[in-house]
RNA sequence: UGGGGGAUCGUCUAAUGGCAGGACCGCAGACUCUGAAUCUGCUUAUCUAGGUUCGAAUCCUAGUCCCCCAGCCA
């Protein structure tokens, strides 16, 4: 597929900082996990995201080992994501890089924030600290070790550096704000006592960072530009600021940016249950093909450039998705499609005697590797009096869709004979066990001199030279789409997600190596498993079935669970609300009087009132004469908008302007929609309004509200616009936006109203 | 309950005041030596209620629902 990266709120934030120079417009970015686990599908979002941004901006991007917790971490665990990151084809920049590398470096930070009087050492046990914390409805109080001196949080701390001290003796924490509404600000842990072997630092450090205070330091000693997370580090990004702030200056200083990790349905994802279902032997080791990890997806032949495919196709955004588990099928197959060979294998032989056939004669039949295009090579296959089919491929009761074989029916087996069914044979129980048939033997290679075609195309086997092979057949892992939405994911495992079986395969295939891909016609791709084949002996893991058009409604269509329904109607009525407000200004008199004085609606008042610095500005610039209603609507409607975040007074523009600018908007000088489109930039630069108004070439000109402009600003959109004059005159009335809009921008100024009344006339 | 995020077809995701678009799934048809692939067509969406505007998914107000945060994990 390899379809072109698309743009997203990430790129639009990385656009932005290279058009404004910020970090000399370089971009650095990191794929840093912890080497506590082997990395899943979900990582493959975060390596294609990191890794595609670096190469779309012509940066680089890091690969760092985020490891600052030695009780869970692990070499293997290092090997393993190396290897998968390279096996998805992330290049990184330079070595490997480990967090624990910059221990040194974090460890003088440290000491500086200390000095600095913004870190000190708490002596409090595990238990009063979280109690001291407190939640959410509840301040934190500080510690009794708060105001330690600097000197004695020094000494603390070197001796803690030392190895003085036995674990959860003191602890480093930043000293913010015990009462912060951001409970991570409540004065975080920067270091706690650890005396456990790391797998890379040995028993140099008897400390080990917190995340929060580790990670911002680990992106900004390598320079990282933007550092991508995943959303529920929104909160953190806050600390990560502080760190930043008061360890710095650093450049590029970096910035933390979140996007939503990937779920996909019918699996689990994290790290903790994956790990458990590994030590419990739930599945057979990480790279289980049932399981969802690099190591377990890889074995079981889904390609790197289909999860790479499915990065893309999932997109990056901050909604909370649960992604079809369709869509990765939908990716696989894609992939696997254009890459396999085509080879004949049976998975339920139904044994078939060609009873027109010579019983000893077998005929080498050469088929093409690439049906739809056997330039590219072929193989022998061999076809005899006793054949192997497909047992869903015979109905004894054919329903009257049925396309395949019956008694009577004829059909084509696969680049050999058109075979006709004559009868069944029976077991004991009563059940079909082998079929009767006769071969037309005018129709080798599977043609018909007189072009009659079969309703179907069999695969089949030849039974004697058939080479009987091991297979793993998996399905899903779990029987619900959300197995860890509530309880023990454990409980909805699938006690079949794993079947072996024997495939009976054309005997060519006896010789496939590990690790390589093939349709089995009919059935599905097929990936000879790396580990389990040997030479001569391949071991087939089922990658993916075909998609089946023909399978029954029943396993097609899965009740999936929706999401919550939508609510009804809003309990508070838009009523409740305005008489809400309205009561309010009838509580403040002087309020009602203003209203009263200018007739004002006081529900709109009211809301407005809700913020002073507006009610202040509405009210003086009324005194100068401005219009109420006007003011009032502005004010609340557009300029708060425009303001977004910022407040009021942090503009540069004052009561009068803002008198003079509502004046002019009221004269029709500017006009509402140039007055929207002015108000941004205003409020950033300030000034006399209509001055700026004018340098942008946004006010109103007396040309332009004359009729003749009018006319000449329509006549122009209706010659330039012919496909939606069309579509408007075909009764498409939503087309008249468009070119209303159009013809807008050329008559700045111009009275909308007029603008469409004189649309509608030329295009009736 | 405090703080931080989010809400667009069944699913994922676009549309930065101007034609709600694409993909997956599904359905129908064409084609077919794979009931596959391919091709064509179709169905289906802006959380609710008000407001601003010539025009609102987008701006304003209020509300509803969902997710994350109270580890000496990351």
């Amino acid at each position: 597929m390899n379809v072109a990266p698309r743009s997203h709120f990430i790129t639009d934030i990385i656009d932005a900082d290279v058009a404004a120079g910020t970090n000399g417009a370089l971009v650095r970015t990191r794929f840093p996990p912890e080497p506590n686990g082997y990395l899943h599908i979900g990582h493959s979002k975060s390596i294609a995201l990191n890794f595609g941004l670096a190469a779309q901006y012509q940066g680089v991007c890091n690969l760092r080992m985020d490891d600052t917790n030695p009780v869970t971490e692990d070499v293997d665990y290092v090997q393993s994501i190396e290897r998968d990151v390279a096996w998805l084809g992330g290049r990184w920049d330079g070595e490997i890089r480990y967090a624990s590398d910059y221990f040194e470096k974090m460890f003088e930070l440290a000491e500086g924030l200390v000095t600095a009087g913004k870190a000190y050492v708490d002596s409090q046990s595990v238990e009063e600290i979280r109690n001291n914390r407190g939640d959410f409805n509840r301040h934190g109080t500080d510690s009794p070790h708060r105001n330690r001196l600097v000197p004695e949080n020094l000494d603390l701390l070197r001796r803690m550096r030392a190895g003085q001290f036995a674990d959860g003796a003191h602890v480093l924490r930043a000293k913010i704000d015990m009462a912060h509404p951001n409970v991570l600000m409540r004065d975080p842990l920067l270091y706690r006592i650890r005396h456990a072997h790391h797998h890379r630092s040995g028993d140099g450090w008897p400390i080990y960072p917190m995340y929060d205070y580790a990670h911002p330091l680990e992106d900004a000693i390598e320079g990282i530009t933007h550092s991508i997370c995943t959303l529920e580090f929104e909160s953190n990004r806050e600390l990560y600021d502080w760190v930043i702030d008061h360890t710095g200056p650093w450049q590029p200083r970096p910035r933390q940016y979140e996007f939503a990790r990937l779920s996909l349905g019918y699996t689990v994802m994290s790290k903790r249950k994956l790990l458990q279902l590994v030590q419990d032997k739930l599945v057979d080791g990480w790279d289980d093909p049932r399981m969802p990890t690099l190591a377990g997806l890889r074995r079981r032949g889904i390609t790197a450039q289909a999860l790479r495919d499915f990065a893309e196709l999932v997109g990056v955004a901050k909604n909370n998705s649960l992604v079809d588990i369709g869509k990765l099928e939908f990716c696989i197959r894609q992939d696997l499609e254009k890459r396999c060979q085509r080879a004949l294998a049976v998975l339920q032989p139904l044994p078939v005697v060609v009873t027109n056939w010579p019983d000893d004669m077998v005929e080498q039949l050469e088929l093409p590797w690439w049906p739809t295009d056997p330039s590219l090579g072929s193989r022998k296959v061999p076809f005899s009096k006793h054949l192997l089919l497909e047992r869903d491929d015979f109905s004894a009761n054919p329903p009257s869709d049925w396309k395949r074989l019956a008694v009577g029916r004829e059909v084509r087996l696969f680049g050999a004979y058109f075979v006709r069914c004559d009868g069944v044979e029976l077991d004991e129980n009563g059940q079909v066990c082998a079929l009767r048939c006769t071969a037309d033997l005018h129709t080798k290679g599977g043609t018909a001199a007189d072009g009659r075609q079969p309703a179907a195309t069999l695969h089949w086997v030849d039974a004697r030279s058939a080479h009987a092979a091991p297979v793993h057949l998996y399905d899903r892992l779990f029987t619900v789409e959300q197995p860890d939405a509530d309880g023990d994911f454990v409980q909805f495992l699938n006690s079949d997600s794993l079947q072996i079986a024997t495939v009976m395969t054309e005997p060519a295939l006896a010789q496939a190596n590990a690790q390589d891909h093939f349709q089995f016609m009919r059935l599905g791709f097929f990936f000879a498993d790396p580990l389990r084949s040997l030479p001569g002996a391949p071991v087939w893991n089922r990658t993916i079935g075909l998609r089946d058009t023909w399978a029954k409604p029943a396993t097609k269509t899965e009740s999936r669970p929706n999401r919550a329904p939508k609510p009804a109607v809003a309990t508070t009525s838009a009523v409740e609300t305005a008489v809400h407000w309205a009561e309010k200004v009838d509580a403040d008199s002087q309020l009602a009087q203003f209203a009263q004085a200018h007739s004002l609606p006081k529900p709109a008042l009211g809301r407005l009132a809700q913020d002073p610095e507006k009610l202040a500005f509405l009210q003086a610039s009324v005194a100068l004469g401005a219009d109420a209603e006007l003011a009032l609507r502005w004010l609340q409607n557009e300029v708060a908008g425009a303001l977004a975040a910022r407040s009021l007074s942090a503009t540069p523009i004052d009561v009068r302007q803002f008198t003079a600018f509502l004046g002019l908007v009221r004269a029709g000088t500017l006009s509402t929609a140039a007055a929207k489109q002015l108000l941004p930039q205003w409020l950033t630069r300030g000034g006399d309004p209509a001055q700026l108004a004018a340098e942008l070439g946004l006010l109103a000109t007396d040309d332009a509200a004359t009729d003749a402009a009018v006319e000449a600003a329509v006549a122009q959109v209706v010659a330039q616009m012919p496909r939606e004059v069309a579509r408007l005159r075909a009764g498409e009335a939503k087309l008249l936006g468009a070119l209303l809009g159009a013809a807008l921008r050329i008559a700045k100024g111009a009275d909308p109203q007029r603008l469409r009344a004189a649309l509608l006339r030329a295009v009736q």
